[in-house]
RNA sequence: UGGGGCGUAGCCAAGCGGUAAGGCAUCGGGUUUUGAUCCCGUGUACCGCAGGUUCGAAUCCUGCCGCCCCAGCCA
């Protein structure tokens, strides 16, 4: 951390907790329950909660918060640990869940019992919804609160025996059915599922609530710090309820911080899983899902995800960040490290007339621009070239410095071309340009002082691979689909397409788990899930800034 | 209409009583065989509004307004 940098409020809190003697080692925890994947959102809270423990040298517990087995599934748990670690996090020995602890958390509860602070509840589940009354208007005590100690004891051991079928009774905490804070109006602690779980398969037929199964689990590791979000607040009072009335050995403290929401996507697992669903994308891993799976799919290297939330940071404030933040840091972590290939995605085809007929040259490539120590490879030049179609115009605005009638334009690492001829189809479409080419001008002879105002992208006709490519697009019209009452008419149709491209010769051979930039496009990488070695598949992870592109869309709105 | 949280430039965000950091975006300019990168420069932010305390307030007090969360035997 340079001294320009400052501590969000959870750290400040943390290294005043370290310097005041408070806590000798701090501890965390990353309680993410196993009912979908991973998202941008949960970034946040991993890069927090493990974050605050490598820069203190503190420990952090992955813990699965396993509570509700009728939802949770094992293809999620190996995905969370996945996406974790790609991440960048490690959590050593510390792998848990809150089933880990069923039994102490048992004993919790029939501690409380012991004390009179809970009770067996035996109203419906729509009864207990009568009793509990409105935002604005106090609940009732249930006619089974002042059910006796013994009374309590035995029937929820005969809950825990199976007596009872699901939803017949429920352990409440016996706490204040007046309070404004819905949280504290008798809250459920246990209920009756008769459901086998995935760690402790027919063990238990109950099943401790979200509230006392995480305090407690919470408690039980020794946790220092409790962090999570801010739809928790309302929670804390009674989080701090429970570790009163228990005195566990350990006292952790809860802290909220607000959820980070990226502009046109959507982070609810909920929603998520409805686009599978429905068929709008094709699984969590899809590289247009906000999900952490995707985004690795789809070329987001881990460090731009880590630098994206340091950024965003860590508040109390709704946030709604840009897509150009993420963008931005994805461009910034790839633009260095990446090596440069060439690619053309809308081919136009390109005849030099004066180029030999069956003459092929080998120009040499820089593999990135501002690093000569990168070395170059091969480009094969020959007489018919792949263009970009959008690299030619045939009625030009002033400023169009690429390829035009009459005009010229520099082929990248190779030579300067003029555009002598437009070739049309019966439908006025153009399918091919004659154009000759400056013999003069081949790059790095340094042998003519001609310049140019445009350099564009080319493939070789004759040695270019085919390949599909995939571009990406935003998968929502509106700034925070959250907010549509129904996602389907915020939808972008238009957020993948598919291209077949030209691809310079040396991409044949590229590693799959390399990224690449293609020159003046975006960065590409093969997709981990359909690309082989003789279809390669390739997605673009973003898109190179572009300026040019940012003044036609001016252009067109000044109109 | 109950309780809780939040309001500093387009988006994030420092600031913790002494007179508004930084990042991204924007807009200029320079370099450039990627209209990329890189490098310079660029913001009168009525610090939600209105009062008050103070020599002095974004920071303290009061009132108001706006946004978000809570009525699962979900997490």
């Amino acid at each position: 951390m340079s001294d320009t940098e400052t501590r969000d409020f959870i750290r400040q809190i943390i290294h005043e907790d370290l310097e005041s003697g408070k806590h000798d080692e701090i501890v965390t925890r990353f309680p993410p329950e196993p009912n979908g994947y991973l998202h941008i959102g949960h970034v946040m809270s991993i890069c927090l909660n493990f974050g605050v423990t490598v820069e203190t040298s503190g420990r952090t517990f992955l813990r699965f918060d396993d509570t509700n087995p009728a939802r949770e599934d094992e293809e999620f748990v190996n995905a969370i640990e996945r996406d974790v670690r790609w991440l960048g996090f490690d959590w050593q020995d510390r792998l848990t869940h809150a089933s880990d602890y069923f039994a102490q958390i048992y004993a919790a509860a029939e501690s409380l019992i012991e004390q009179g602070l809970a009770y067996v509840e035996s109203l419906s589940a729509e009864e207990m919804r009568e009793y509990r009354g409105t935002l604005t208007t106090p609940g009732k005590n249930s006619p089974y609160r002042d059910r006796s100690v013994e009374e309590n004891m035995d029937l929820f051991r005969r809950m825990r025996a199976g007596e009872f079928a699901d939803g017949e009774h429920v352990l409440r905490a016996k706490i204040d059915m007046e309070s404004p804070n819905m949280n504290l109006r008798d809250p459920a602690l246990y209920r009756i599922r008769h459901v086998s779980h995935q760690n402790t398969g027919d063990t238990w037929c109950i099943y401790p609530m979200y509230d006392f199964a995480h305090t407690m689990s919470d408690a039980f590791e020794g946790i220092t710090h409790s962090l999570c979000t801010l739809e928790f607040r309302d929670h804390r009072p009674l989080y701090n309820w429970f570790l009163e009335q228990l005195q566990p050995e350990h006292l952790p403290r809860q802290i909220e911080f607000s959820r980070l929401n990226l502009a046109f996507t959507i982070t609810s697992k909920r929603k998520l899983k409805a686009l599978i669903d429905d068929g709008v994308v094709s699984s969590w891993t899809d590289p247009r899902m906000p999900t952490i799976a995707g985004m690795r799919r789809r070329g987001y290297p881990p460090a731009a995800l880590r630098e994206f939330v340091k950024r965003a940071g860590v508040t109390r404030k709704d946030k709604l960040i840009e897509m150009g933040m993420l963008e931005n840091c994805i461009r910034e972590s790839l633009g260095d490290s990446v090596e440069r290939r060439m690619a053309v995605l809308r081919p136009l085809k390109v005849v030099l007339t004066n180029y030999p007929e069956d003459q092929v040259e080998q120009m040499q490539g820089m593999n990135h621009p501002n690093n000569p120590d990168r070395g170059t490879r091969s480009l094969p030049f020959s007489r018919e070239l792949w263009i970009e179609r959008d690299d030619f115009m045939e009625d030009a605005p002033r400023k169009f410095f690429r390829l035009q009638p009459g005009g010229d334009v520099r082929l990248r690492s190779a030579y300067i071309i003029s555009c002598d001829e437009v070739i049309k189809n019966d439908a006025g479409e153009v399918i091919e340009l004659r154009c000759s080419y400056d013999p003069d001008t081949r790059s790095g002879t340094g042998s003519s002082e001609r310049k140019v105002k445009g350099t564009i992208h080319w493939v070789s006709a004759a040695h270019a691979i085919d390949a599909e490519v995939r571009l990406y697009d935003r998968l929502f019209t509106v700034v925070n689909p959250n907010l549509a009452d129904d996602y389907r008419e915020v939808l972008n149709n238009a957020s993948l397409e598919t291209v077949q491209a030209k691809l310079e010769p040396a991409l044949a051979t590229l590693d799959q788990d390399t990224t690449v930039q293609f020159e003046r496009l975006g960065y590409f990488r093969p997709d981990s899930e359909d690309d082989t070695a003789n279809a390669r598949v390739f997605n673009r992870v973003v898109t190179l800034r572009d300026s040019w592109a940012k003044l036609e869309k001016q252009a067109m709105q000044g109109m």
